[in-house]
DNA sequence: AGCGGGATTTTCT
DNA sequence: GAAAATCCCGCTT
């Protein structure tokens, strides 16, 4: 069952309420030919309330993406190496994101690895940039609708829902305290 | 296995 | 000019 109007009306919710729910889901990715998938298994949650994201100081050229419609992909570059993407959620105007730190592989885990330079198993996208770089998204899948190819977003099947956790988030020196990392147990 | 530091450039003050 | 939603290497236990 393909189509290219998948139905993410599950992300127009409160940012930390919505954030657990991306577990479970499917990123499939098209890059050269291939077809990359992975599990989301592990998120983080930001919003404009909340001094720890990007959006917090209001809407820049940086994080005009997290302040459009729901759905669709903020990419930002940090650390002077790296990618790292989200997914918007929310709604046009809110300015809330989760971030995706880590997947599993499900389908072309071989180009995967060769995308890590070879680092695969344990390290193959146990990490924010480590995702971006598996599954080749940079700069240019900004503002990218993940109805659509090459990245889509695919809801998490029932039997793919499993207990989670939340734990404080990974990396940021405000808000330590605020429980906005999900993952499985 | 765990810790400390360097890489490298965009973004905002 | 400083900090950054990170990663990897090399050194020490």
């Amino acid at each position: 069952m393909i189509n290219n109007d998948t139905n993410l009306d599950f992300l127009n919710g409160v940012v930390d309420e919505v954030a657990p729910r991306l577990l479970g889901c499917i990123l499939e990715r098209e890059l050269d030919g291939r077809l990359l998938r992975g599990r989301i298994i592990e998120v983080e949650a930001y919003d404009q309330s909340d001094a720890a994201s990007h959006s917090y100081k209001g809407k820049t050229e940086r994080t005009a993406v997290m302040f459009g419609p729901a759905g669709h992909l903020y990419v930002y570059f940090t650390y002077g190496m790296h990618y790292c993407c989200n997914i918007v959620v929310g709604g046009e105007g809110i300015g809330a994101a989760v971030l995706i730190r880590a997947i599993d592989p499900l389908d072309g885990e071989d180009s995967m690895t060769a995308n890590r330079n070879g680092r695969g198993g344990k390290e193959l996208a146990n990490g924010p940039a480590k995702v971006c770089q598996a599954l080749g998204i940079d700069k240019r899948l900004n503002g990218h609708d993940l109805r659509k190819s090459p990245l889509r977003l695919i809801p998490a099947a029932p039997e793919a829902k499993r207990r989670i956790t939340a734990t404080p988030r990974i990396g940021i020196s405000q808000a330590k305290d605020t429980l906005w990392r999900f993952l499985y147990e």
